[in-house]
DNA sequence: CGCGATTTTGAAAGATCTCAACATCTGTGG
DNA sequence: CCACAGATGTTGAGATCTTTCAAAATCGCG
C-alpha cells in the first residue's frame, strides 16, 4: 500500500472547513461526512491515482500539492491540474479518472467513501453547489491554462508560471520586487508549460540575464522587476486568473 | 440590438429538456424556470457576450454552435470552449465573464435573468447537481484540450480534431469511412488548436495526399481509413473524449 | 462575370526541440 | 568532513517544425 491512514481530525477544526467542498455544509451534514471520512498520506513523487484506475473514494486535499497528468502513446505529458489544499479530487456519478494524479509534495487527503458521498450529493444542495463552484473555478484556470499552452512564447509561458507563483505566494511585495520558492523540478515545470526542460531552463537564465529575475538557489526565486515581469507574459494589464 | 427576444418555447417540449441545466428539475422547479424564461438568438458571427461585459443573465444554448475565446494584449486569439446544444453559458455568483462568447452558427439561446436564477441555485438542489455534472464534464473535455494544445504536433493536432468530429457526427460509419461536415474556417479551426490557418491547410491537405481523407468541397470531407486517422492522433487506442 | 473572402502554396525566418557534453547540487557512506 | 554517485540543471550546436510573409488560386455570392 502506498498511503498510511491517519487519525482523522474532527472537521469543526480542519484547516480546509470553509474553503472545501464541505464548505456550505451545516453542522449535521459535516457529522454525516465525519462518518465516511478517513485521512491518508503520501510522499512527494508517488502516484495517488492512475489513470483508468478504478476510483473507491473521492476526496479533499488537506496539505501539500498534487498534479493532474496525461500522457500520450509515445510518452509525452502535459500536467493539465495542480491541485493545492481545498481542491477536490475524483467525481461523483463516474467510476475512474482520465488523468494521473501525483503528489507533488508530501500530500495529506481527507477521503470519502464514494457511495455514501455520492448518496449525500444526491440528497442534500449543499455539497453540489460547492461542488459546482469548485469546478467552474478550475475551469477558469483551465481556459487561461488553454491559452497559455496555444498561443503563448516559451519566454511568456515562464514569466507567467512565475507571475502565478507570487501571486500565490501572496508575500508582501514592497518595492516591486518578491521571492518566492520553486516547487517543482525544470522537468514539471516544463510539463506544466508544454515545453521541454532545457527550454525552461534557458528562459528563466533568459530572465535572469535581463534583470528581471535572480536566484542562486535551484528551488528559490527572487523577481526583481514585479512590472517587467508582467509586460513579458503577454497578458493585458489585468491578467489571467491561473490560480 | 443584437439580438431578438423570441416566444419561449414551455420548457416540457423544449428540445434540450433533459441534457440541459433543467434536466433534474421536476415540474414545479420548471414552472418556476419558465417565469424567468425568455429566448434570444444571435446570428452567425455575431458576439454574444464579450469578455468583462456586465452579465444580466445566464443561459443555455438551445441551438447552434458558439465559441468562447481568449485574446492576448497583441490579438493572438485562442479558443477555449465551444458550446453545443444544452451546454451553459455564465456562472452563478459572478458579473461578468473571462473571454469572448461568439455565435459560430446561427444560436438561439434560452436565458434566465440572473437573480432569479441564483436564487433557485442556491434554494433548491437539482440546478445546481446538473450544473455541477456540466462544469465537471467541460473540465474533462478542457484537459484533454490541454494536452493537445500542449503537446501534440499540428498533424495531431489536425488528426484529433477530425476525430472528434466524425465521433460527434455519429453517422452510421460502415467500412472504416466516413464523411463529416467542416463547422468552421481554417481560421477558426486555427484558433481552436493553437496553429495558423496556413498551417491547418497545410495538414489537412498533407493528410489528403497520404489517403487518410479526401475533399473538393471546403466544408465537406470524408475519412477515407478511420484507423489511419487514429493513428495520426497520438492518443492510445482507447482515445480522449473531446466532446 | 467579377469581387471579396477564403484557401492553397512557396520560400525563408524563427522558435523550440533534440542530442550531447558538462556543471552543480544533494545526500550517503566512508 | 570529504568524496562520490545519481539526480538535476545548464549550455551549445544543429535539426526540425511551425510561423511569417507573399503571391496565386479558388470559392461563393451578388
Amino acid at each position: 500500500m502506498n498511503f498510511s491512514v491517519d487519525n482523522a481530525v474532527r472537521c469543526s477544526e480542519c484547516p480546509i472547513r470553509h474553503r472545501a467542498v464541505c464548505a456550505k455544509c451545516d453542522t449535521d451534514e459535516l457529522l454525516t461526512l465525519e462518518g465516511m471520512k478517513s485521512y491518508r498520506t503520501f510522499k512527494a513523487g508517488e502516484t495517488i491515482l492512475w489513470r483508468g484506475e478504478k476510483l473507491e473514494y473521492v476526496a479533499s486535499l488537506v496539505q501539500g500539492v498534487a498534479s493532474l497528468s496525461k500522457t500520450l502513446e509515445d510518452g509525452r505529458t502535459q500536467m493539465v491540474g495542480l491541485l493545492l489544499a481545498s481542491d477536490f479530487i475524483g467525481r461523483p456519478g463516474r467510476d475512474e479518472i482520465e488523468f494521473d494524479v501525483t503528489a507533488t509534495t508530501d500530500v495529506t487527503l481527507c477521503c470519502f467513501n464514494k457511495e455514501p458521498f455520492e448518496q449525500l450529493v444526491e440528497t442534500t444542495p449543499h455539497v453540489a453547489q460547492r461542488l459546482m463552484e469548485l469546478a467552474l473555478d478550475e475551469l477558469d484556470v483551465a481556459r487561461d491554462w488553454m491559452l497559455l499552452l496555444g498561443r503563448k512564447t516559451a519566454r511568456e509561458k515562464i514569466a507567467t508560471f512565475v507571475e502565478m507563483l507570487v501571486r500565490r505566494s501572496q508575500l508582501p511585495e514592497d518595492n516591486g520586487t518578491a521571492s518566492v520558492s520553486l516547487p517543482m523540478t525544470r522537468d514539471q515545470i516544463a510539463n506544466f508549460l508544454g515545453l521541454t526542460l532545457e527550454t525552461v531552463s534557458r528562459q528563466l537564465n533568459s530572465l535572469k540575464k535581463d534583470g528581471v529575475l535572480s536566484f542562486n538557489d535551484r528551488k528559490h526565486l527572487v523577481v526583481e522587476d514585479l512590472s517587467a515581469l508582467h509586460e513579458a507574459t503577454g497578458d493585458d494589464s489585468d491578467g489571467g486568473i491561473i490560480f
